[in-house]
Formats: C-alpha cells, structure tokens, sequence
DNA sequence: GAAGATAGCGAACGGTCGTACGTTATCTGA
DNA sequence: TCAGATAACGTACGACCGTTCGCTATCTTC
C-alpha cells in the first residue's frame, strides 16, 4: 500500500521539474503524463483532479527551499553568524538551483499573485511565514551588530528582493557574476559587511 | 488605412491588460477576441499569429513603463535629483500600476526565463538596456554624493530587485505599507538618505 | 457608378486540454 | 485458494486551442 505514496512522490518530483520550466499554468496533464510513461488517469489519479496536483507540487517546492536554505541553520543559534550562513545558503541555492527553471517560489508568485484561489493562498502563507522566520533572523543579528538598523521589515524587504533579481540574472541575464554580486549585496544590506 | 492601425494598438492594450493577469501562456486568442467583441480571425490577423501578438504586448508594456518611469525625467540633468525623482516614480509605478496584475516586465521575466525564443530574447534586451540606463543614472547620483559608494551595479541589482519584492508585497500579500518601505529601501540603497 | 483595396467575419480543421468511467492486472489476507 | 482491495490502464467526452480559408461588407479612387 505504500506503492502509491511513493507513485505520488514521483509524480510530484516530475511536477515541480516541469512546473519550474514551464510554469504552473504550463505544466499539462498530458506531457507530465507522456514523460512518466503511465496514462493521464493514472497521473491525476492519487490527486483528485490537476489542481489538486499543483497545490501539492507548489508544497513540495516550499520544502526543498526550506531543505536548502533554513534547516542548515538549526545547530547555530540565532544571531549574526546564523544569518551569515542563511545568506550564504540562499546564494548557493539561487546560483545552484534544484529547479531547472529558477526559484520555484518567485515564479510561482509571480504567476499567482493575481489569480485568486486555492493555490495563491497556499503560496501567500509560505511566503508570509518566510517573511516572519527572516525578520526574526535579522533581528536576531542586529542585536549583535553595532547600529544604528534599518528595520527588520525592510531589510527584509531588500533580501527577498535581492533573492529575486539574483534569480533574474541568472536564469534570464545568465550572467554569471550575478552570485558574488548578490552575496555581496546580501551581506550589506544585512549590516555584516561592517 | 489607419483603421487597422488603431484596431491593432487597441488589441494590443488588451492584450497586455489581460497578459497582465493572467501571463503571456494564459493569454488565448479565443478569450481575447470574446472580450473585445471580433472574431478569432480578425484578432490574429494584423499579427500574423499568437506568438507575435505574445511579441507585440511585450513591447507594448516595455514602452509603459518606459514613459511612466523613465520619460519624466527628461527635463532634468543627470545626477542626484534625477535618481531621486526616478526612484519615486518608480515606487508611484509600482503602487498604483497600470497593469491589473503588477509588474508586466516582472512577470514575463519569471515566466519566460526558462523558455528560449524571439519572445525571450526580446525581453532579455529590454531588462539588459534598463539595467544600463539604470546604472548610468546611479553613477551619475553618486558622483554628486559624498563617498564611498557600492559599486553602481550592486546598486542597480538592489532596486531592480526592491521592485521586485515591492510588487510581490503589493500584488501577493496586499500590504498596504509596501510602498513606503520600498520608497525606504531604494533611497537608502541609492545612498540618497544620508 | 464601377473596380479594387481594405478590414474583419464565420465556419471548419486537426489537435490537445482536463475529466469521467469502466476494466484489468497485481498484490493481500483470510 | 479465493474474495477483496489496490493501482494504473484505455477509451471516450465535450470544450477549447491556434490556424486556415473563403467570403462579405465598407470604403477609395478613378
């Protein structure tokens, strides 16, 4: 009987690959299906419905940012070295990314942020509690940096944005500066380059 | 002969209003013909196919902002000032859009940096003469500012990037403090506030 | 007022979409 | 050994996709 939650996993994985290149309104169940080798009832199948697919590829993709960027942290204790690592972690996984096409989260965003439902409410909590678990990190390494702070929000604010041009020039520019330049960026913002 | 001329922009503005929403893959010849009352045909004809009515609203939406952020500042000589206006016009863009679904440049970029093509390649120029421009008028700020300065580029990648996580703020999470914080962000990261 | 260009329509095409439904192997436990 | 559950299949469906093609109004221009 665990065949089929490790079925669903594979379908996920595929899901997430696909999505990432194509986007979430892209992904169809007919090719997602095609390359699998099995038939688009099997696909959809242990979902429900093609939605119900989405929702858990766009779950999986907040796990594997999470994997890569936040738990590496959990043996440091909140402060600057901690947000030095979380920093340096994002910067790997931009530059090195599981997705093949860039950060999965900031597509997704930008795709749903305008399309209400099920999905762009799934993706506003992920990206709410990112915020929230950010902002306490920053906070976290200002108390142990000399001031005077910008404020946690918007160092905040600068980070994720950074994250974002960081994802731009890497998948759309193919520069390949962008990742030294967005560390760079990332530590000042944050006040450890002092 | 200038009917079809006015018929084309017209289908063009709609194009954009509606790729805005729901991105350039969501963006279908059936629907956008419904909407402005013609046929299927008479929709795609001035354009030859989908995908250069896809290039012609992406060109469209790089002239938009091009007249809402960057034209205003032609009155003005390069420097300072110019970078301060420029930021608030950006953030003024930004806040009150004239695209329903944020950022048109922000959003083809997530979505087509993955897909080669005319319609990558075309805004890949678009974002790579922005970034130039953008950069001239920082290094023309900071000459007028006392030191030291970050490089020009880390700057241009620190507010290309604040627009980015701005509309995400706006668009995604309806945080009505977006604005403020970003106008915050980018003149603290343009070295104005000091 | 006839001839020709222009601009858009309407119908049809082959193809793909997501979903529904009945069927069939394959495993499991009594 | 055999009944039942499980997991995926194949087929069919109606809807919509983008494109093609021939037609028809509506204007110009002689």
């Amino acid at each position: 009987m665990a065949e089929a939650e490790r079925t669903r996993t594979r379908i996920v994985r595929a899901a997430v690959d696909e999505a990432s290149r194509l986007g979430l309104e892209g992904l169809t169940v007919g090719s997602l299906a095609r390359r699998l080798g099995m038939s688009k009832a099997g696909l959809v199948g242990p979902f429900g419905s093609r939605e119900q697919l989405l929702e858990a590829a766009l779950e999986h993709s907040g796990k594997i940012f999470w994997s890569a960027v936040i738990e590496p942290l959990a043996d440091l204790p909140p402060g600057r070295s901690r947000l030095e690592r979380l920093i340096a972690a994002w910067v790997d996984y931009l530059a090195d990314c599981p997705f093949p096409g860039g950060c999965f989260v900031t597509a997704a965003s930008s795709e749903l942020d305008g399309r209400p439902g099920p999905l762009r409410d799934r993706l506003r909590s992920t990206v709410t509690s990112s915020r929230e678990r950010l902002a306490a990190e920053v906070a976290a390494a200002q108390a142990e940096l000399p001031g005077p702070h910008r404020p946690p929000e918007e160092v905040v604010t600068t980070l994720i944005g950074l994250s974002m041009a960081a994802n731009q020039e890497i998948q759309l520019l193919e520069d390949p500066s962008a990742p030294t330049r967005a560390r760079e960026a990332m530590r000042h913002a944050a006040g450890l380059d002092r």
